[in-house]
DNA sequence: TGCTCCCGCCAACGC
DNA sequence: GCGTTGGCGGGAGCA
């Protein structure tokens, strides 16, 4: 059995994590912008979680079923903060002691520096960390993890690293979401949004509340081939040229002139309304809840990679289209701006999968951010055969190689071919993409 | 300064 | 009523 060698992405201490109480108080709103001194302090979480696991036992869940034997939580050693003493230390000392919540927050959020420092401390020493001791720097800031080593991505990885890339059909591996925000150390809302992500690819898929089904990857081809026909039927493909046309028309002083609430997108959204009568799907009412979902989304912004060409997609023009299909009524800038908020959240994760890589588009507007598909080109290979090469081998080697499956997220678009994967094409295909 | 996206509030949902 | 789910946007880190 294949698996997401991701060892250095999962650090036994993860297991020594205690859980936090998902629900805190108010309070924590005061501490959340606040560096407060925290003593650590011994809670009843609320959720089950498993004793400290071993890395034998970690290695072996990398390719086996979860167990999902409850047990009793472990409690966390008490250990003093190393916060050097400040003017405000004892000011911070009685807001800890008064706010247990705050504590609970901090400690937590202890821990995960303790699993992330372990963890990038490990994976070759590409990351900074920030925590090298000149004596002079505050102990506190050399713990705290950056903003990537927090990210979104990265959390992705280590979630994928559990779980075998192809099961075997007859083993049924669950996923608890208490069980993994708890060892991964993170709130259960961020496995929410990858577990969404994941689900729109059929990666997973939901059993009962709290407990989802790992598929793995044995499915992705059927599901993208599904996806891009339903791209087909949304004519996303028409949508994608009929917008970065009326961007090319409203360059410099015209593009000034406009309202951004007021975007001559009618035919667009004729296009997309069209789409949606192919389809059954399109019952639902606009703006539902469900209908804006992050798996939706998710799926959507899939089906633009797989019908666009090439295959690549500017974060913008699927925010638009996006916003057409869920947001007729009011394609205002706020809605944008949480679109691509959003599509970041899905690009974090197909990302860490490998079926897309972070790119930047050149027009003549300027530098912009875009996605490129790096997954499987086509739906199915020779004979109806499954053509998992592209993104699975990349992944694969990259994993085999220990390194994380992210593909580089800075690298420039250099080939307009949709067929090349990264690195192999041409000399030729780079001038033929330069602006 | 703009891009990126973490974080957690809070409402919808479902049992 | 309460726990789960997840939309949403503020705002901070980063280039």
């Amino acid at each position: 059995m294949s698996c997401l060698k991701l060892k250095d992405l999962v650090s036994p201490r993860i297991g020594k994590c205690d859980t936090w109480p998902e629900s805190l108080s108010e309070d924590k709103r005061a501490a959340r912008k606040e560096n407060l001194f925290m003593e650590p302090k011994r809670i009843s979480p609320k959720t089950p979680v498993k004793n400290e696991l071993t890395p034998s036992v970690l290695s072996w869940r990398k390719c086996c079923t979860p167990d999902r034997v409850p047990v009793t939580p472990v409690k966390l050693t008490d250990k003093l903060s190393p916060e050097p003493w400040s003017p405000t230390a004892n000011l911070k000392m009685l807001i800890s002691a008064a706010s247990p919540d705050i504590r609970d927050r901090e400690r937590k959020k202890e821990l995960f520096r303790q699993i992330e420092n372990e963890t990038l401390g490990s994976v070759g020493g590409g990351v900074q960390l920030g925590a090298i001791d000149d004596g002079v720097t505050d102990e506190f800031e050399q713990q705290r993890p950056s903003r990537k080593q927090k990210s979104l991505g990265l959390l992705c990885q280590k979630f994928l690293a559990r779980y075998p890339i192809y099961p075997i059909s007859t083993e049924k591996t669950e996923i608890s979401l208490d069980e993994v925000a708890t060892e991964l150390g993170v709130e259960r809302r961020r496995i929410y949004d990858i577990v969404n992500v994941l689900e729109s690819l059929q990666l997973v898929s939901r059993l009962a509340k709290n407990q989802y089904s790992w598929h793995g990857l044995l499915g992705l081809q059927q599901t993208l081939a599904a996806l891009k026909k339903r791209g087909e039927q949304h004519r996303y493909a028409e949508q994608l040229s009929y917008i970065h046309h009326k961007e090319l028309d409203f360059i410099g002083e015209e593009m000034e002139k406009r309202e951004p609430a007021q975007e001559p997108w009618t035919s667009c959204q004729e296009l997309s309304r069209e789409g949606k009568s192919v389809e059954a799907e399109n019952k639902s009412a606009m703006n539902s809840r469900k209908d804006k979902s992050l798996r939706i989304m998710s799926e959507k912004f899939v089906m633009l990679f797989l019908v666009s060409e090439p295959k690549t997609v500017a974060l913008d023009i699927a925010a638009k289209i996006l916003i057409e299909e869920s947001q007729q009524d009011t394609a205002d800038n706020s809605k944008f701006k949480t679109k691509i908020r959003r599509l970041y959240d899905i690009a974090n994760v197909l990302t860490s999968l490998g079926l897309i890589k972070k790119v930047h588009v050149t027009e003549e507007r300027g530098r912009k951010p875009a996605f490129k598909w790096v997954g499987p080109v086509r739906p199915h290979g020779p004979d109806g055969i499954p053509d998992h090469s592209a993104a699975l081998s990349a992944s694969a080697s990259s994993a085999e190689a220990g390194f994380p499956v992210t593909v580089n997220t800075k690298e420039r678009l250099e080939c307009p071919s949709s067929i090349h994967t990264p690195g192999s094409c041409t000399s030729q295909c780079k001038a033929q993409s330069a602006p």
